[in-house]
DNA sequence: TAGACATTTAGACAACTTTCTAATCATAGT
DNA sequence: ACTATGATTAGAAAGTTGTCTAAATGTCTA
């Protein structure tokens, strides 16, 4: 599967983004996450782990929690790709020959 | 189900991927675009019709041929959501208050 | 080591996707 | 009006997704 198709895919749903949008200004626990939620922790778990595979999201044991933070690199490859089809376009005429999709 | 959802969504699937790009020099028939494709023209209908929900792609009638073109309005709404989660962040601070997801 | 807390994993189920074949609709030309 | 061509719609099969409950894992503290 190629890496946007897990991007968009992992974008594609209004739970997820709502978690990205809450780890846009701090990390969070898996916890503090699902307390935002109405859904089980076991579905927002279900969630983070789409979100770890897409690579938008990384994970780390803080004791007894997991900490959860953005990966904001990842989100740049997916604003690239969709660039292209802006007026902007491929802007550069020196970066070579379908890197695309 | 939020707007964004149906552009993510339709995003998510390389087909789908592969006719927005095939778009983006000129715009095409179907049948055009079908040629691009092993899987059945059918099918390839069924992807298009996700594409227009999510109002990536317009269609026209031409005589015996439908024909579709990119809407790159659409994708400048994606952009703007992904932009939030760059370094850039949300530029503006006259921007106001969650117009976000 | 036992108990409590935080989180994930397993298994089930309904709803949705992707693909196909076959049938239908729309237009053009004879 | 008939037939050929371009495209969509309908219905079915196989796979994927989002959610749940219940069970398991990992870590801290007594």
């Amino acid at each position: 599967m190629p890496p946007l198709t897990y991007i968009f895919k992992a974008l594609a749903d209004p739970t997820r983004r709502k978690i990205l949008h809450l780890l846009r200004t701090k990390d969070l626990t898996a916890g503090q996450i699902a307390a935002n939620f109405t859904i089980t922790p076991a579905s927002i778990s279900h969630h983070l782990t789409i979100l770890k595979q897409a690579d938008l999201v990384v994970d780390e044991r803080r004791g007894q929690n997991i900490v959860y933070s953005l990966n904001t690199t990842v989100f740049q490859d997916a604003l690239v790709w969709l660039l292209q089809f802006t007026d902007a376009g491929d802007k550069a005429p020196h970066e070579e020959e379908n890197a695309h999709d």
